[in-house]
DNA sequence: AAATGATTGTGAAATGAGTAACAAAAATAA
DNA sequence: TTATTTTTGTTACTCATTTCACAATCATTT
């Protein structure tokens, strides 16, 4: 397989380059090359042609790239062309927002289901995705999906993604504010908001410092 | 000012160690040695005494860090402790998510007003948050804010960080899956759960491929 | 008070990512 | 057809970050 050796940023890279293909094909655009797809994404065109020369010669030199044909062959590359099915773990003011939003449009991938402990939710639909009882995750069988979005306050996280492995759910999409120990067949991805917007406040903090004192 | 040669990579993790600090803290913890620590944060413990090297010497060799003070000293640097004041834009799904969140408990972070557009929101008050019509953003003084959370649709948030950034703020957490363009006097982080989600699949669909061919 | 053990702080080495430079190839124009 | 322009793919280089290795130092035990 030619993946094994893309380098973990490129590979975070894919899914952005994937979505903005989206766009130019939507808009009728066939072609666009390295550096103006790099204006778009405000990534280097050397650092763009590099990334996808790991995947082989996507590109025709003289002329760019094929918007259309880079699209699909992202597509493949992050999907393999089968829906992900992924479970949302807590139904509050962040679960309700991420179910409502549904990245289902744009992506292969569906929320198929939501667990909650809350027995006011536990039956509801929620944006059209039916809430199960936490009760029954550890012992259903989720070997057909793909992850699990944990929205459940920082003192569950841990537990529920250990319900959620047993079920069979090997990826996490945490964001909860905790770090998360699971054995290393787990992969967990880690969305932290409060970190983000506490670094921003350090970042502006600190360069307005730098600016003052030159 | 010592803090003009942290690393980057540094200061991004400042904010998680002062929040596990704080954790410790509560739980009555008064001394980590950095491998325990770095087990908790799951960091190498050399990566950990090597960011608080670039503070001085915040430890004590053969004893560890003491966590009230080396909580303490985080607070100070990432903010000064000064109140920083943030507005939010776009009182939807995931707006009022964060509203209700409120960052104020743990940080010295304060979401103190927001905007929208539609008339049904305005003056009125989403968890104890005013919410201002769109039209006043940008003849507002905003010079105290210190940063913008950006969750509106993303055909309009170019539009509204232009209109923030001529209110005086100059730092914005963009939650809509769009590059913002926006003069080098302007701060952005991007937090796309979109592609977070898109980037966990990639990684299970390839390391997963990587065992079976093994 | 001396010996032992723990743990930091830090140069040096290794790894990883981003950038620059440019030959090769294709497209386009003459 | 030939010349010129465009733009890729890639090699070499630079920069940033992580990891290694260990002396220096402090805490603790005897
Ligand atoms: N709301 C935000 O904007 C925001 C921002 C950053 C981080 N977060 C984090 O996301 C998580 C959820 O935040 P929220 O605001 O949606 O909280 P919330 O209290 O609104 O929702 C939590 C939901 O989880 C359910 N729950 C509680 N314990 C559970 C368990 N053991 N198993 C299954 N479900 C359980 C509750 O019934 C509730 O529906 C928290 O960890 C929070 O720190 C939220
Ligand atoms: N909801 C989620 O979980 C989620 C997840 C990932 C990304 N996002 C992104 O976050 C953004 C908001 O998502 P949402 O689900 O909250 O959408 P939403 O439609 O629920 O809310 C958007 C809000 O913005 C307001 N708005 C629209 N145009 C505006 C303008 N020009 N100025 C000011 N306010 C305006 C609307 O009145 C509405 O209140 C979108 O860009 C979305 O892609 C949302």
């Amino acid at each position: 397989m030619v993946s094994q050796n893309v380098p973990q940023a490129t590979a975070e890279r894919l899914p952005l380059y994937y979505r903005t293909l989206q766009s130019l094909v939507a808009v009728g655009k066939t072609r666009i090359s390295s550096s103006e797809f790099g204006d778009l994404v405000q990534i280097d065109s050397t650092t763009i042609r590099k990334d996808f020369s790991y995947f082989g010669a996507l590109g025709r030199k003289g002329y760019g790239y094929d918007t259309q044909y880079l699209m699909d062959f992202l597509r493949k590359t992050l999907y393999q062309d089968e829906l992900s099915k992924v479970v949302l773990i807590g139904v509050g003011h962040l679960g309700t927002a991420l179910l409502n939003h549904n990245f289902q449009k744009n992506n292969n991938t569906k929320i198929v289901k939501a667990y909650d402990i809350d027995p006011s939710l536990i039956g509801t639909e929620v944006s059209g995705t039916e809430v199960h009882a936490m009760d029954t995750l550890a012992t259903d069988d989720n070997s057909d999906i793909t992850a699990a979005i944990l929205t459940v306050p920082a003192a569950h996280a841990q537990k529920a993604a250990e319900m959620a492995l047993a079920s069979g759910i090997h990826g996490f999409l945490n964001f909860s504010p905790t770090t998360l120990s699971l054995p290393a067949t787990a992969y967990v991805r880690h969305v932290d908001m409060t970190v983000e917007l506490q670094a921003l406040i350090y970042f502006l903090n600190h360069s307005m410092e730098e600016r003052n004192s030159q």
